[in-house]
DNA sequence: ATGCCGGGCGAAGCCCGA
């Protein structure tokens, strides 16, 4: 089973690339963020045509997370548990089904957090402190989950083309660091980097400066995996090249596939 | 370059993203 996580900056403008994508990779399970879609308007048919079932969290103008599944999409949960005052849609949650297993798999558009002596970013660390609660009570459950999104974090040195350029941002700075690592020693396994050790690999490149083409990027996309899924790993990967094709996002897709 | 692109909204120019 393929998961895989794509922040298309609006669903309007990105759907083709979406169907694109999907007749190219055929995951099992997509999880999209910024849709900057309300539910109504977001083009179901298009996904649905293709096989898929979607579940939308939607929100007029900004943010959005939606999930598109071959399987059958249950027990839907918009919005983090436990942070209801919240009044944007960043969070969706739901299980999988297939005829053996049961995989539950969150789309997550984590706060970007800047500028950091702004309101936005302790609403960062906020939502931060309520994801890690919500893993920390997914985790009792010992099964199966992937928490996948965009976590506007750069992990390490190795995941941002210049380190000390970026040090300081709200992407890349003590604080982020020492929430996600708190998400991290809980017991997560980050997909991508337990396959792949090469440094260097980004998930999002400026649509300035020409950062695509001098891969002046960052690895902000992420999928993070419960012990029992992380068990389950037969690969993972970034697709790039989706960054090449007309009209991209400045984010590409990353994915895991699971022996499942 | 604390916005050079790109998208939403809405019909010019501002807000937002990372």
């Amino acid at each position: 089973m393929i998961i895989a996580t794509w922040n298309v900056n609006s669903i309007k403008v990105r759907a083709d690339n979406v169907v694109r994508w999907l007749e190219e990779v055929k995951p099992d399970v997509l999880c999209l963020q910024e849709i900057k879609s309300i539910d109504e308007n977001f083009p179901n048919e298009k996904f649905e045509d293709l096989g898929y079932n979607v579940a939308v969290h939607g929100q007029k103008t900004y943010n959005g997370v939606a999930i598109l599944s071959k399987h059958p999409i249950e027990d839907v949960t918009k919005g983090l548990p436990g942070n209801n005052t919240d009044e944007q849609a960043r969070y969706l949650e739901a299980v999988i089904t297939t005829d053996q297993e049961v995989v539950r798999v969150a789309s997550i558009y984590l706060p970007n957090g800047n500028p950091v002596e702004s309101a936005k970013y302790p609403y960062k660390l906020e939502w931060m402190d309520h994801l890690i609660a919500r893993a920390n009570s997914l985790l009792e459950f010992e099964e199966p989950f992937v928490l996948a999104g965009d976590y506007n974090v750069i992990p390490t040195d190795d995941d941002v083309h210049n380190p000390s350029g970026w040090w300081g941002d709200a992407l890349y700075r003590q604080e982020t660091l020492d929430k996600y690592r708190t998400l991290i020693e809980l017991g997560l396994t980050d997909a991508f980097r337990t396959c792949h050790a090469q440094p260097h690999r980004y998930s999002f490149w400026d649509y300035q400066a020409g950062a695509w083409q001098k891969d002046h990027g960052i690895r902000i996309d992420h999928l993070l995996l419960s012990p029992q899924a992380a068990d389950l790993i037969k690969g993972a990967d970034i697709d790039a090249h989706t960054r090449g094709w007309e009209k991209p996002s400045d984010h590409v897709p990353a994915w895991v596939e699971l022996n499942l």
